[in-house]
DNA sequence: AAATGCCGCAACCGCCCAGGG
DNA sequence: TCCCTGGGCGGTTGCGGCATT
């Protein structure tokens, strides 16, 4: 007894969406909204399957998506997310504004990936390659990527990296990771407190980092201070608004007012930097 | 100029989870 | 509490374009 069907497969469309089709679906979502993609494709006279509508709104057309080449900075800044994240695409896309999981996902694969590897490092493990084949070795050989800071959390199996002084291991961290997509960070298996001793003893250990990149873990959507603007005109008032889902292009950090990315992450000293106004005027909080 | 190989990316697939009845 | 459905996610595939021979 296995699920039933998306959709009704013999009578759909698959494979390279055509520019009549595409305008369709821009056309039904700019009228209304996003939301029950089952329905969609009949609804916008689609040989579509709803998942596919989806994915093709979300990864080509929505209106606020940054095309064009990954900057120096995004980067990095992909480096050590998925270096604290794992393959949590969708995490990493969340804290890049503009870009795509699948984006991302596709970049990671077939640019950083060689990248890390010819400069020696697993992609998997951040480690150093011939270190990373010997978890219990103990090096503190640096390499032109340095992690020191950051806590890892990947999908492979792994042991704490003994170069990292932090009291919280592996699991708690990962667990922290988790609760980013529940929106509140009080949820997580990490308290408060713990948090603030992290953050703590990251500053100790560091007290003059400011340059580099503030992983503050808390992206989720707090419960307050969602901003209910559409995106770029199109009106998102159904799944977006109802879930606690992570939304790639606001977030509130509790007791702030709205930070750019930018600014959190050291690149940018002012609130809303212009790194985080689009092109069709919206301003991109993170 | 044609054939072949490689690479990048859009799209699909299958699984999982949350919410509602 | 269970079942069904919708939606989301990560992994994989396949096509088109570009580079090389």
């Amino acid at each position: 007894m296995g699920r039933s069907p998306c959709c009704e497969k013999a009578h759909t469309n698959k494979g390279a969406w055509t520019r009549d089709e595409d305008q369709r679906l821009i056309d039904y979502i700019r009228t209304h909204g996003e939301g029950c993609w089952r329905s969609l494709p009949k609804a916008a006279g689609l040989l579509r399957c709803g998942k596919s509508c989806r994915l093709r709104w979300i990864n080509y057309l929505r209106p606020d998506l940054k095309r064009g080449n990954f900057t120096e900075e995004e980067d990095q800044l992909i480096i050590k997310l998925h270096s604290l994240l794992g393959n949590k695409w969708s995490l990493i896309a969340a804290r890049l504004p503009g870009r795509t999981d699948n984006e991302i996902k596709n970049y990671w694969n077939t640019h950083i990936k060689r990248k890390l590897l010819s400069r020696g490092i697993d992609p998997q493990t951040h480690r150093p390659l011939n270190q990373a084949a010997d978890t219990d070795a103990v090096s503190n050989a640096p390499t032109e990527l340095d992690f020191r800071n950051v806590p890892r959390v990947s999908n492979t199996k792994s042991t704490a990296n003994p170069s990292l002084d932090f009291k919280f291991n592996d699991s708690q961290i990962k667990a922290k990771a988790e609760s980013l997509e529940e929106g509140n960070s009080s949820s997580s298996g990490m308290t408060t407190d713990e948090e603030q001793q992290l953050q703590q003893q990251h500053k100790d250990k560091h007290p003059s980092d400011g340059q580099e990149l503030n992983l503050e873990l808390s992206i989720g959507i707090s419960s307050f201070g969602r901003n209910s603007n559409s995106t770029a005109g199109v009106s998102t008032a159904s799944s977006a608004e109802s879930k606690p889902r992570l939304d790639n292009r606001k977030f509130h950090f509790p007791g702030q007012a709205s930070i750019c990315l930018c600014c959190q992450l050291g690149f940018q000293t002012s609130e809303i930097c212009s790194n985080c106004q689009t092109t069709n005027g919206f301003n991109r909080y993170c």
